[in-house]
DNA sequence: ACAAACCCTATAAAAAAGATAGGGTTTATA
DNA sequence: TATAAACCCTATCTTTTTTATAGGGTTTGT
């Protein structure tokens, strides 16, 4: 399952995505339609900002912005930054891998090569979806 | 990422699925073979067997085995037995459904949309890939 | 009878997630 | 140029979940 931190970076972007022609989108805006804390949000949109996927505009009458076009922000990218790995075990994780301890040998581990096809299979299907898809509903 | 619970679970499977010709298997060996916390491992394969995959025999020279094919356990049914939702939502969980608590109407939800078509897709994996997977290697 | 091995529940320890706090910096505008 | 609005940054606290341990109960082959 996704993280809180993770469904509401989701629900920040489409907020956003909605709300292209405005200059900047204020924390505030965003936290209070979704009911969720101002100071927790403000850390998830720091996040995605350093990962380049919103501008920001500081001082009276700034706020939030997407840089990228909706159909550019596949939700693997989001899920990554917050959730960290997609795949299931570590030892097979293009982004964060580490071996795992149970395992003498990945070589003859038949479960890290089922997971490797698992983990190709869905991020066919994460890299695929985008903040696009869920705009358009 | 899957939980040590559900990694073991997998290696116990597999574990017991190399050694299907032997009547009885001991918890002991399963956990030294991969270096597992003997009780712990004991819990995961109580669960395994609550949930109608293992069969047990108790008393001396007892132990489990496997009641079903290889090919009759897919992962799905792992990962949700010892994980829970295989959905990113509770949302969109088939069988562990909740509502979201920022999400005001789920009809109007584009996350919610997109999230059910990822669950299916996503199903259609871990359905398919089965511990005959994993024992083929 | 006895020891081996599964069965069951409760609790403790560790790790991760979620949330809060508090001040710093920038900028529009009066 | 003073002020208030709004983002920026880091640290810490709380809660929840995961992982692990403990301790005894029950069954069964020999």
């Amino acid at each position: 399952m996704l993280s809180k931190k993770t469904k509401y970076a989701l629900h920040a972007l489409t907020y956003l995505g909605k709300h292209r022609e405005e200059k900047a989108v204020l924390i505030h805006d965003i936290a209070e339609e979704h009911g969720i804390s101002h100071k927790f949000l403000e850390n998830i949109l720091l996040e995605l900002k350093k990962a380049g996927m919103l501008g920001s505009k500081k001082g009276k009458g700034g706020g939030y912005y997407l840089i990228k076009e909706p159909q550019d922000i596949p939700l693997s990218k989001v899920i990554r930054l917050l959730d960290g790995p997609i795949a299931l075990l570590p030892c097979v994780s293009l982004n964060y891998y580490e071996p795992c301890a149970e395992c003498k040998s990945e070589a003859e581990c038949g479960i890290n090569k089922v997971m490797i096809q698992v983990r190709d299979e869905t991020l066919k299907i994460l890299e695929n979806k985008t903040l696009q898809d869920i705009l358009e509903k």
